[in-house]
DNA sequence: ATGAAAGCGCTAACAG
DNA sequence: CTGTTAGCGCTTTCAT
């Protein structure tokens, strides 16, 4: 049943000490003696005695909330983009929240967490405003990109080096005798897709190589399925295709199947799914190192929120490694 | 910059009305006049005023915040679930929180959870003791479960009728004339695993179909992979495996792939997830129904929260649907 | 190092 | 319907 709420009167009381003296025992860097804190925390203890976070953020100006922003897309590297970020948030000390929208909601979605005083935004997807990010801004919500920018704004951004990623990618394939190149977009206008699509190309020419074909598409399954007809009806010629993410490359193999193996173009996607490793793919995949990317991210998001301290406008670069198995 | 936060305060001395009238116009069903209403709004735009969650949670006992308690096992299946009860919650007026734990650190995240006075816990993970769960009664925390349920616990339940799951697929099985079955297990002890078992089991024996051989395994990808040599070793007389989830289901193709597919047994797995739709599986798979299932489960939930009113220690069962698919 | 006192920004009685 | 008055449970000066 619910019992009439413990706070730090009824601790100091039980002790004897004065609220304050409480209110020191849980924050680490209060002055206090080892003594008396000691004496508190077990006080606490013994009533079942938790801190109010709330009450505490109302007076702190600092709530310890961190919200991950995310879109609805589906997508496995998402997800596990989520799941680290979530974990890595409350292995450092912060609450993480969840603003999972789309275009529709996003505006909703972010006004609640500027609500609740998030202290940070870590921002996993393009479907943000420049407004909505300025509005959180003007709040002292400190701004972190994961894999993303928005020039000009007041943030931190960590990120794969694309362009090394396409750069990398290029090398592998001609080194391994391919000259003839396509690259099989995600959504246009992606920061990830054109720097990949830009690494790639420009390495490419640097080799000598035929200039690489762009084929459209978007990050989805679907998309890799449909170029595979595309491929096979009209780019015969084409000896490697390098995919914006593994989803599109494993919709591409699939699409495929009707190709004998020898016959078809090397396939090389980028996120290194689990799926990749999948017998029936074999994939060669970039992996990113996600989990140093998204440690050091938080770890410098909770600084500046903990200091201050204003973003650095500047991108933090990762690299990452190319996992090669069949299909290149 | 950061502005001086504005307060409901600035709106009321903007306007020359008082503080508590600003309020009211924030709170939907506060008595005030529409016109009032819609001056304070107005007003508190121009300002650029958002309201305080953390001070209204600390008076109204009410933090609007709802936790989703899951774990950190890779499965598409989690993660779709994370997704949409998140999106839920947002839809419905919640702020979703996040506690991703394993069974290390569990008790850490719901205690973070219960600093921050989150009104409701949704569990979808079976690595939570009860003791944790009786604390957070204790404190006034509402308790939704999602696919599992603790016995005796003041909560609701909201799951797939994994029993019924089984007996639906032991009579398509029949139907469909296969005789001699496998059920192929995820993790023992957990209550999905058992209760699909105990449905398939017994609805075989009902139909006079010789008994089910209960292959050990866990929720992964492996367990199926390894299976699929147990199987072709030791039991090839076996003609359709029920599989306890697709992971596993893909994880069994995967390993059988030398087999020609005449020779295989049929396959069933349950949940599908996206990969099952993919050409190289055709996975004949039970869906759930998520979006129902979760809908309701937060409804109710949030309803709860906002009435008082206690759990119904009940299990709410949903029916899902078999997709066939070519492997079974 | 500790206690007393003053709020943080809001909601919730209580009057009128 | 609106204004006034108390707090919610904590952190933070300010004294001591």
């Amino acid at each position: 049943m619910r019992q009439g709420k413990i706070t730090s009167i009824d601790v100091a009381r039980l002790l004897g000490v004065s609220q304050s003296t409480v209110s020191r025992a849980f924050n680490p860097n209060a002055s206090i003696s080892d003594k008396k804190r000691k004496l508190v925390i077990d006080g606490a203890q013994k009533l079942g005695y938790t801190p109010n976070a709330m009450a505490r953020g109302l007076t702190s100006k600092r709530s310890g909330l961190v919200a991950i922003v995310s879109d609805n897309e589906v997508n496995p590297i998402y997800d596990e983009i989520i799941r680290k970020l979530s974990y890595t948030i409350q292995a450092q000390g912060g609450q993480p929240v969840l603003c999972m929208a789309d275009n529709n909601n996003m505006n909703t979605a972010v006004n609640k967490a500027i609500e609740y005083q998030v202290d940070g935004l870590i921002i996993a997807t393009s479907k943000i405003s420049k407004g909505l990010l300025e509005k959180c801004l003007s709040h002292g919500i400190q701004l972190t990109f994961i894999n993303q920018y928005l020039e000009d704004t007041e943030a931190s951004s960590f990120c794969t080096d694309n362009r090394l990623t396409g750069k990398q990618i290029a090398d592998y394939l001609v080194e391994t005798g391919h000259q003839r190149t396509a690259y099989l977009a995600g959504n246009r206008g992606s920061m990830v897709n054109e720097q990949r699509w830009e690494g790639f190309r420009d390495r490419l020419l640097q080799h000598g190589a035929p200039p690489s074909l762009y084929i459209p598409g978007t990050f989805s399954f679907q998309s890799g399925v449909d170029a595979a007809a595309t491929i096979t009806q009209h780019y015969t010629d084409i000896e490697a295709v390098f995919c914006a993410n593994d989803i599109i490359a494993i919709g591409l193999l699939e699409g495929m199947q009707k190709i004998s193996k020898p016959q078809r173009p090397a396939v090389i996607g980028v996120d290194d799914i689990p799926m990749a490793a999948w017998p029936s793919f074999q994939l060669t995949s970039y992996r990113q190192p996600l989990d140093k990317l998204i440690e050091e991210a938080i770890a410098q998001l909770l600084n500046r929120i903990e200091m201050g301290s204003k973003a650095d406008l500047q991108y933090h670069y990762y690299s990452g490694e190319l996992i090669v198995r069949d299909t290149a």
